[in-house]
Order: structure tokens, then C-alpha cells, then sequence
DNA sequence: GATGAATGAGCGTTCATTCAT
DNA sequence: TATGAATGAACGCTCATTCAT
């Protein structure tokens, strides 16, 4: 039981760090079952199959970043104040799960989710929207797409995610306060 | 002759909007053969092998699109007016081949790549740094790596390509423009 | 346990007919999963690939064959107790393996051979080069190049083996000791 | 016509050398076509297949190897002088068709020859058996089968061509000369 | 429940053969 | 007649999945 529910995390680990890495379609279960120190087999005692395991992992951290942006939001802060806790959400969902945010922008869009999944991230993308059409009425959003803004938010954040990732550039707090000012200043509106 | 011509060009075209849509990896040799309408055995008449296929494809759009960012380059006009010309780049650049640049971003960090593809990416990143370290010395960008503001227009822009993609949303004049203007303020300083 | 020795000597006893009767290039591994009564991937989990697999067949059996020339090697008594000790040991070692001897014999040389097989092999013809080059220096074996005498009873040896396999002609006690005899006349000199 | 002849005979000569070296199995049509400067498909226009076309080569080889061995038999000479004719016969044409013997006799068994190119070599085999079917009548050859004995000729002559050809040895007049004596020694009664 | 040996579908690739030119 | 581009069957091999232990 307590093992069960090891072995089962172990191999969601594992392949969330190799999906990660190196995509859905470039790892092989035997790389997943070796690194979480379990047989092949055993994956299938707990996940129907390779697609069934990255839909559960994609449904897993779409819902826990959507949670911790949910948490705590400051509603009656202004929209800065607001855009500054779904970012420093991004920041410590980073921090805290190193791999899954990069898995799910790099899988979001992938051909084997499944419906389940794709709702899952709409309800991310939803939260997002909401945002920012409430600052648009307020005029304080800039008058497009709420997709296209979060597509910025969110493609800039994560690119900088991945050299950080990559080792090429350091993640420091002045870094990441100018890259929310940045974010900010996209999307805002500059009278 | 034309025929030729034809098949080569119908294969990359078929490569191009697979590797775009699904990846490399899962992306088959049967299923480009089948789009192209070849066979199979055919690819390998212009292609010595499926990573040969990926690399010609890489290097042949990243010399375009660099070439589209250098062509007419207005050196001597004002740093907003040189960010037009990289957007306006990008946009026509995504015109005129629909799959390309997601293609290129989503695989320039692949494993398969080879020395060729990687210096060639090289050049494109050094034009768009060569803009950023000059603005920024200028002080009319913000301090921040160049790398990471990169990571932002690329990463916003291509999102955003994403999203028209898939038709959610509409590439209007205005939607574009908006944009430009939006990443030019996630990218200059407000003093 | 039994049943992986056993898949793996299935493998290894499929493979070594088809080498002999097909040769290397015309044996595929679909025929020897099929005789072998294993599946085609299983093949792989014992070999690493087909010529991992031709080479340990090589090795083994050379050495195997080595061995059996070399126990019990008559080493003081006559030339012609020796030459018999040798005959007999091919005669034995072909009775007990059916085609090996002419497997090692038709791929001694080729292109897939690894170093280790080529040494392995090298020691095998070592050792009937010994004996004939001593036989020499006693003026009790003709001027002939070692390795050309070796082709003779060799080649001669095995061409009479490839009949003996294919049933033309049947391996009597008689006839053995008749082509002992004649290889033997055909080496030695006749004062 | 003049042109046919030539390209049908470069095809052929091509096919030789490449089935003695390599094999047939390991020698590809585009191989013989680019060394017989042809296209490959004008091979087919000579050959149904490439089994047609190493058919061919084996009974076209074997008939000239026949006809080297009958012509000018000298019938009424003595048994040794008969055995002289052949193995001159065997020198002789290897000389002048470098590549034939050694074809023949790597391909003599092989799984593709038809039921012509069978019967054309067992006559070839017919011949020999003869001689020695005489000799053994007036108890000069030993009384082994002849199969066998022809194995024992066939055999270490060809292991020996086999030395020559890689460069192992050199094909001086002695060499053969004694080799000769070695097979004839191998052969004749000892009385 | 847990395992990993075994499987075979399907991959990337080669090459005998065909056929439009 | 001669060609070589095109084909697809079949190769060697991988890996998601199954199942006897």
C-alpha cells in the first residue's frame, strides 16, 4: 500500500522528468521503469498504458498550477496586484515542480491527450482569460485577444524558463521581477 | 525533370507539416511518403535518411527566415522602426510558410540536429541579439539578457501562430499589429 | 531459468543450420525466430544484433574445435599418430556438430568477422601449421606452404563432409579411414 | 547488336567478379550495373532476374570449365598423364577466368541454381567421376568413392586458389607443380 | 502485487524490379 | 534499345504491451 502509492509516484516522477527532457515519443517505458526502480511491467499495474500515463501526469499538474493560481487570489487587489500573484505563481509552481511546466507547455497541444486533458487546460487557460477581460473593461488590458495575450505570458515565460532550464542564463530575483515587469508592460495598456 | 523537382519539394512540404504538428520523433517516414504521395523507399532517393530529411528542412528555413530579417534591414532608421522590420519579418515570414517558423522553434534544440543546423540557428539568434544589444545600450531596452527578451517575442509570437493555426483566433491586420506593439512594450524600457 | 538456456541454445542451434546451408547474407532473422520457436524480438534479447550472433557461433565453435584437436594431443608419438589424433578429432567434432565445421569453414573469412573471431580462428590454424611445419623440418612432410597443405585437407575433409550432409555418399568407418589415409598421402612425403 | 553483345557480356563480367568476391546474396543489381556501366534496369533487359543471371554465369562457367577439361583428353595416355590434363585443365582455366572457379565452387550448392545449372555441374563431376572410375577398375586410384575423392581435388585446389587470389601465397610453377603431385598422391593407390 | 522475459507490430531503411521516357 | 527514378516488399531492429512466474 504505502510501497504502492511509492511505486506509483516513483513512476510518475520519472516520466515526468523524461517527457520533459526529451518528449513524449522519445522515451521508452523501459527508461521510466529503470529510473523509477520498478519493473516495465509494474507501469501497467498502474497506468493502462503509455498514453493513459502522460494524460494522468498532464491532468495532474495542469489541476495542481491551476490550483496555485487559484489559492489565495487577491480579487479586491488591483490588477497589478493581481497579475503579480498569478506570476509569482508560475514562479513558485516552477520552483516547486521543476519539470512541469515545460511539460505541459511542450505537451499541450500534443495529438495524445485526451478530452479529459484538453479540458483540464482550457480551465488553466480560463483563469487566465478571466484576468484579463476583467482588466479590459476596466480598460487597463490591452483590447486583444485574451489567447493572444496569455499566448505571450505564457510562450515568454516559458521560454525563459527553458534557458534557465538549460543552464544558460541564471534564474536571480532581479531577474525574474524585470521579466514581470516586461510580461506586465505586454499586456497592459499604456494610455 | 519537373516531376523530380515536384516529388523532393512534396516531400518536404509533407516533412515540414508533420514535424510541425506532431514532432520528429512521432512523425513516420510511411506517413510523409503517403502525404507526399511517394513511396516510401522514394524519400530515400532525395534524402539519405530521416535526420538528413530533418536537418535539410531545418537549415533551409532558418536561412530564409534569417534572410527575410536581414533583407531590406533599416540600419539607419530608429530602433522602433528596426523592431517593425524584425516583426513585420516574422509576420510575412509565417505567410508564406505556414508550418515553418513553429517547425523551427519547437526543434532547435533537438538532439538530431548537426553542426550545420546549430550554426545556422546561431545567425538567426545573433541578429535578433545584435538589435537588443544595441537598443539596450542605448538604453531604449530594458537591462535584461537578451536571450530572455528573445525568449519573449518568439515565444509570444509563436503561441500566438499557434492559436491562428488552429483557427482559434483570426490573423487580422489589427490583432498584428496590436501584438507588435504589445512585445515591443514587453521589450523597450518606459523610462 | 531452463527455458532462457534453452531459447538461447534454440536460437544459436537455428542460426548455426541456416549460416551453414544459406550462408550469413541470404539468413534472415525472421527464419531463425521461426525455426527457433521464439518471437523475432526475442532474439535480441540474447544477441545484440545478427552479428553479435554469427560471431559467438564463430567462437564457439572454433574453440570448441580447438579443444578437441588440442586434448589428448599425442605429442611424442609419430607424425602419422599425430596427423591421425587431428583426423579423428575433425571426424569426432563433425559427428557431434553437425554443421559447424562447415560453417567455420565458409565464413572464416568474412567481412563481419570481429577481431576476436579472426584471433580465435588464427589459433585454430596455428595449430595444424605447428604440426606440419614440424613434419617439414623432419623432411617428412612436403615443400609446401603450411597454409596450402591446410587448404588441401580442409578443403578436401570438408567438400567430402558436404556430401556426406547432403546424403550422396554415407560415412562409413571404411571410408574415413580410406580419406584419412589419402589426405594423409597427400602430405607427407613419398621419399 | 555489337553494343548488346558488349553490355550483355560487361554485365556478366561484372556479376562474376562481384558473386566471387562478396557472394550473390551480398551483391546488389545496382552494384553490377554501376561496374558494367549500365543503367540497371538494362540489366533486365538481358537477364529475367538476378537468379536468371547467376544461372547463367554458373552453367555458362561451368560448360567452358567442362569443355577446358575434354578437349584434347588424352585417352589413350597413361592414368598419371590423364590426371596431368586435368589438373592442367583446372590451372589453365583459372588463369585465363580469374573469377570462375572460385564462383562455381562457393556457389555450387547454393539455394537458387535451377535444376540446369544442377545437371550441368553434375556432368562436370560425370567427367571426373570417369577417370577416376577407370583407374580404380585398373586399381591405380584408391577405392573411395569418387565423390569423395573428387572432393578431396576440388577442394584443396580451390582452398588453395582461394590463398592465392587473397595474397596469402604465390602461384609459382613449383607450387603448382607440387600441389599437383600432393593430389595425385592423394588419389593413386599406394601399392 | 511485482516482475521481466517474451512477443510481434511497426519503425527506418534497402534493393530487386518495373516502366515512363 | 537503354535508362534510372520510382516503387513496395521485406529486411534488421525497437519497444509498448502481455503474462507466466
Amino acid at each position: 500500500m504505502s510501497t504502492s502509492v511509492n511505486k506509483r509516484e516513483n513512476i510518475l516522477q520519472s516520466a515526468l522528468a523524461f517527457f520533459a527532457e526529451r518528449g513524449f515519443d522519445a522515451t521508452t517505458i523501459p527508461m521510466i521503469a529503470n529510473d523509477a526502480k520498478v519493473g516495465a511491467g509494474t507501469i501497467y499495474r498502474y497506468f493502462e498504458n503509455k498514453e493513459v500515463l502522460v494524460n494522468t501526469l498532464f491532468q495532474h499538474y495542469v489541476e495542481l498550477f491551476t490550483n496555485t493560481l487559484v489559492e489565495e487570489y487577491p480579487s479586491d487587489h488591483s490588477l497589478r496586484d493581481q497579475f503579480h500573484h498569478l506570476f509569482q505563481g508560475m514562479v513558485r509552481f516552477t520552483n516547486e515542480h521543476e519539470h512541469a511546466l515545460y511539460f505541459i507547455k511542450t505537451h499541450n497541444a500534443a495529438y495524445f491527450l485526451d478530452e479529459t486533458s484538453r479540458k483540464q487546460f482550457e480551465k488553466l487557460l480560463a483563469i487566465l482569460r478571466n484576468f484579463l477581460d476583467q482588466g479590459r473593461e476596466e480598460e487597463k488590458i490591452r483590447d486583444l485577444p485574451s489567447t493572444a495575450l496569455i499566448a505571450i505570458i505564457f510562450g515568454g515565460f516559458l521560454e525563459l524558463h527553458k534557458l534557465i532550464r538549460a543552464g544558460e542564463i541564471e534564474a536571480s530575483e532581479e531577474l525574474l521581477e524585470g521579466v514581470e515587469e516586461s510580461c506586465w508592460d505586454a499586456v497592459r495598456t499604456h494610455k
